[in-house]
DNA sequence: CGGACTCCTTGGAACGCTCCAAAATGCGCA
DNA sequence: TGCGCATTTTGGAGCGTTCCAAGGAGTCCG
């Protein structure tokens, strides 16, 4: 490796001229004359000159980085939301410092106390297990957009989640319309997205006049969960002719327990999902579901963030965009 | 927002000692007194002090950040090898700078330059398309771990690979025992791994005197692609009893293609794939696979280039690790 | 030819921290 | 009581930039 990198000092004298301008000319000013710009040119790829982000972060007290993150890798919707937002990010010429608090609060809180500390300029929760508390604490600091949940509000903290309540209303009504009627939902749990779609789930049923028929098993958003819920629903006796699942991954874990029990998808029982993960599209699988547009929430996530940070007065705000029934290959009239 | 963050100053001034003392009580020395510190932590704690890592990197030249780049989102492979390398990072205290040059060179090597602006003390490439010689130089700056790749090679560069001759001659191997003989393989293109499992498939069937029977049809290590090659495949006429796809996502391709086709799988083809990305475990899907060891492979990485920034004499090499066969649900003996 | 401008260019003071040499303090013991 | 030594504490000089007020060099015009 290197001895030491070259300054703006050196480049300057390499140049002839006071380092000062070398600063202004490296930041493309426009006071700065041709001839003394070409020698610090010049001068600058002789030496294989890099400016110094930390330098410059610390004298004009802007990071140019935006913090992400991100609790959890096993559910692709995460990655592509990171994807919408990187893209936003890097076209504003910012950098993106990524965390991940693997589901744990505390280290979470650590993580994103490291964010901080290195000044970023902003924050992406993209997935998080933090109390709101906590993360009101740290929009005082820093503007905050929070992905997929709306729960959470306070000055300084945005989010962007999509429809869930129409979201589910279209599954249900897709499955109305092909004539389903007995229908069982397997559930995700506790977190604010899986606890709507539950809701929804339960009035649609009552509005259709199919209270009676209403089946709710536990699920967790797993794939696993998704298996062992359906395997429960299927040993009870008759099976439903279609499940709504609160994701797409535990939707997977379905239609496998479906295949264990010999029902064929979607001529013995149907199957939707919800998310719109890339993979549900895969040829093999063809999952019909009730897509989030995942990476454009990424982006627009990452766009309130730099309107916010520009310091637009703008309201506090969740951002809600509309889910889109895919119809694939997972669901179809039931049986006769 | 707020007026101005706490300073170190600030601290030393409620505290009632110097700035010096407090940097050493933050960072936890031994030579502070106790009255001194516990002065120290309560003004900290009254002021909400934050240390300013950007400052901190500034004044002893260590960003304590490792830069990674990940060209592309889609193969699954990478955020896992991403999630390894991440922990490793974390747990040396390290932040991670993430940038995608999202397979274009240019931006690529716009991206990187970033991250060296940065002061990142090392830098690992998930993916990369940049030229051989430009990693080179990168590497004069600053340390380098590639993954998957191992025909670049240079001073301050290694790299972490698994033995895909192994890899593909076990894949061969299963099917063979199998008892399979007409086995196609789907390629996967240029790079480096692709190249090499199309020639171990090759020399395989070569070695197992099937060498007639040898038939590559081109993919693209996509989904799309591997679709689109079985479906050439077995319009061709004859379908083979296995077919040997480059990586999983493309055999998740082939697999669609077959159902197209109706055949099914295993009982009329075996597919098997290469890489072991966690959704082949779906039970929907069952893919037998032979399985790099993805997020090891990151963790390696990350730890060999702290060995590496640690200043240890080593060798640049390749470092490679052994993949594995994972017997899942698309082989099965042939129909006779 | 001098003043008023405009254009360029400059040195020094931040930014918030770490490092270092040196000063202050405290303690044991002769 | 005083000396030596170990332990704490301190101010100042960086780290590589940006920002700013001010200085120099031309240019134009009366």
């Amino acid at each position: 490796m290197n001895e030491r990198r070259p300054t703006i000092h050196d480049v300057a004298a390499r140049a002839g001229v006071s380092k000062s301008l070398v600063s202004l000319a490296m930041r493309g000013s426009p006071k700065v004359s041709d001839a003394s710009r070409a020698a610090i040119e010049k001068a600058a790829a002789e030496l294989g000159y890099r400016p110094n982000a930390t330098a410059r972060s610390l004298a004009d007290s802007r990071s140019r980085t935006i913090g992400v993150n991100m609790a959890e890798l096993d559910n692709p919707i995460f990655p592509e939301m990171l994807g919408g937002a990187h893209t936003v990010i890097r076209s504003r010429n910012y950098n993106t410092m990524l965390v991940s608090g693997e589901r744990d609060p505390e280290l979470e809180t650590m993580e994103l106390a490291k964010l901080l500390e290195f000044q970023v300029e902003g924050l992406i929760l993209i997935s998080h297990r933090l109390p709101a508390e906590t993360v009101r604490s740290l929009a005082d600091e820093v503007p905050i957009v929070v992905l997929t949940l709306k729960d959470l509000t306070g000055p300084g903290i945005d989010s962007v989640v999509t429809d869930d309540e129409a979201g589910t209303r279209m599954a249900m009504q897709h499955l109305f319309h092909l004539g389903h009627r007995d229908i069982a939902h397997v559930s995700g749990g506790s977190l604010e997205p899986a606890v709507v779609r539950e809701r929804l789930y339960r009035s649609e049923m009552q509005a259709a006049g199919l209270g009676s028929m209403t089946r709710v098993i536990e699920g967790d958003l797993t794939n696993l969960g998704g298996l062992e819920a359906a395997r429960t629903l299927l040993q009870e006796g008759k099976p439903p002719t279609a499940i709504f699942a609160s994701n797409d991954i535990s939707a997977l874990g379905v239609m496998a327990a479906c295949q264990e029990f010999g029902l064929s998808i979607p001529s013995d029982i149907s199957i939707i999902g919800y998310d719109g993960i890339a993979l549900g599209a895969l040829r093999t699988l063809s999952l019909t579901t009730i897509a989030q547009p995942l990476g454009l929430m990424g982006q627009v996530a990452a766009q309130r963030l730099f309107d916010r940070m520009a310091g637009t007065q703008i309201d506090d705000r969740s951002i809600v965009l509309e889910p889109e029934l895919l119809t694939r290959g997972t669901t179809a009239p039931p049986r006769v």
